[in-house]
DNA sequence: GCGGTAAACGACACTCATTGTCGCATGGAT
DNA sequence: ATCCATGCGACAATGAGTGTCGTTTACCGC
């Protein structure tokens, strides 16, 4: 892309700087010598070496004091988007990181700290001095459970081991505490469920898909050169679909339930399915009708209204309802 | 900054680029000039107006055919990171995408598009062909409730206000579907509850908090002059704690419960508070002890295990549970 | 329709930032 | 100790980027 007027030494730089990895990882001039040619750029090392010196003396970067020069980017460094971010996105991050904090692993969330910083200095930037901290705040509509504590390093092999489609050497800690090693972690998918993070894998040279809790690792170790070995018939979204998460999908039914006015209040605005209606009886209760799937966690959520809400169809639906209140009755019987 | 090797084109040219704000929004080549020469960069307009045209042939940029140029990038225009996103960020991104799905406004969630397109094209640079779709899922821990339906340039403008502090002027949809035009929209703060946005503000000139839901807006209009008015001793914290969204915060109780062991499981790992025990019982079942705060969602967490738990401490609560029980037998009741 | 104003743009010459080259210093490996 | 690779200072060449100026274009008020 020689031309006049090509800035082709700016974009080179904006290239240089692209190319740069964050601190623990590093590059030599060298390589990005061969980068930068691959996306056009052929430029001697001496001049590479230049620009990092140069750049560096803007950016936060910095080099290991290796021979071959091994450059990064400070591990603090704040980002820059380009284009830099909107309010609109900003406070989409802000949103994000209130529902995030008790979903997601700590170190993952801190992966969005300087997301969070970049959207403070985009609206800084613009002579607001306004923080949102005073001005957004979350009101949990579910019990806050602790989510497990984990380790940065662990969590990156694995994502990483994931993605390269290779297998990584662990040792993990079973459920009875007793501690195991695996030379060969065949990685196949990560799972959430809630804050929990599980990966699906085979182990070694077994054939069979088990489940892993990602923050039960103790150590893992990337095995770049080992391939990732895939099941035969692997099916991610069947083997969840059939339960093996403990939520099997269910079937479709109609379900018609009477809610006391004010518990169902909500729903009027964040609606159980499509098709839901709801009409006022004469009670003064409210009925419900949509078409849901029939899972544990329907009964869960049903449960959890207590007094204040009454199945009427499905039948089988409502004979579990009352079933399931007559023992807990039972439970707390008079001893 | 100007000095031998300085790559002061460059670096002006970096700063032009975060300048440039997305689509809807423009800036002329005249207020560049001013942007720039704030940030030490001191040039003639016509080095910019030529900068702006030699950018726009490697960069997504575009500008109105107005008199005085407004420039932006155009609206689906990739972003660049610097420094680029490194593959567990990435995974946090797409774990993150898969937690906010349902609980984000689809036109707030739209906002992340960019920042996954970039999680993407970084793993891709890296001869990975490989794409997260296949390898990442989540398994809902909660009934999947439909998020409302929102307009994006309603949520800009009421957050844009709220950052701003000034007022905008909207007409609003009542929960009984009346309609209502306001004036003067004092926006105070933004509230999560699920899915669900509040604005809390002031009307006009009424001196009253009031909820808002922002999808129930029908338009809004920034009124960028009309400073926001604040309510003395308006206190966020304290209004929510209050109970202002129908979750006021409970008294620290400690909570001893026994639970079927299955039911159980999943709090080993995802503890309910950090002081959590949970020992075996002869029965088979298992006692949890924790210090929770006595509140509403406690109750309904608590329901959702229908007869698999059964609460020992306090009294008060396990007569409530006890009381709820013999309640739901009575909804059920044979006609 | 018409003149006035402001912005955009083409042309051009100047200059200095950027670059490749070369030579020397340094440090690790054989 | 020797060799090789790398980093870095120096320097000259050149051409990219800049300000200036003059022309063209579009818009606005009268």
């Amino acid at each position: 892309m020689p031309d006049r007027d090509s800035h082709e030494t700016a974009l080179r730089l904006i290239e240089t700087l692209r190319q740069l990895p964050r601190y623990p990882k590093v590059i030599t001039p060298q390589e990005l010598r061969d980068r930068l040619a691959a996306h056009g750029f052929k430029v001697d090392i001496r001049t590479i070496q230049r620009n990092l010196n140069d750049l560096s003396r803007y950016y936060p970067l910095c080099n290991d004091e290796k021979k071959p020069q091994g450059w990064c980017w400070m591990p603090n460094a704040d980002i820059t988007d380009l284009p830099s971010m909107d309010p609109a996105t900003a406070l989409a991050f802000r949103l994000a990181r209130l529902h995030l904090a008790p979903l997601l692993p700590a170190t993952l969330l801190a992966r969005f700290d300087p997301y969070l910083k970049a959207a403070d200095r985009a609206l800084g930037d613009s002579d607001l001095t306004y923080r949102w901290a005073d001005k957004v705040r979350m009101v949990p509509n579910g019990l806050a459970l602790r989510p497990p504590t984990d380790n940065a390093e662990i969590i990156a092999t694995v994502g990483e081991a994931l993605l390269r489609e290779c297998c990584f050497t662990a040792r993990y800690r079973n459920r009875d505490d007793a501690e195991r090693a695996f030379q060969r972690v065949h990685p196949l998918a990560l799972v959430l469920r809630g804050p929990a993070l599980y990966l699906l894998a085979t182990l070694d040279d077994f054939e069979d898909v088990r489940q892993l809790r990602v923050h039960r690792f103790l150590s893992a170790d990337l095995q770049p050169e080992q391939p990732r070995r895939l099941p035969e018939n692997f099916d991610l979204d069947a083997y969840i679909r059939k339960g093996g998460f403990e939520y099997p999908e269910g079937e479709p039914i109609q379900l018609v339930a009477l809610f006391q006015r004010g518990a169902a209040r909500h729903l009027d605005e964040t609606p159980l399915s499509d098709d839901q209606r709801i009409v006022d009886e004469d009670d003064g209760r409210v009925r419900l009708t949509a078409t849901v799937n029939d899972t544990a966690l329907l009964r869960w959520w049903l449960l959890g209204f207590g007094a204040g809400v009454e199945v009427r169809e499905p039948a089988a639906l409502r004979a579990e309802m009352a079933e399931t209140a007559r023992r807990m009755v039972w439970r707390y019987r008079p001893a």
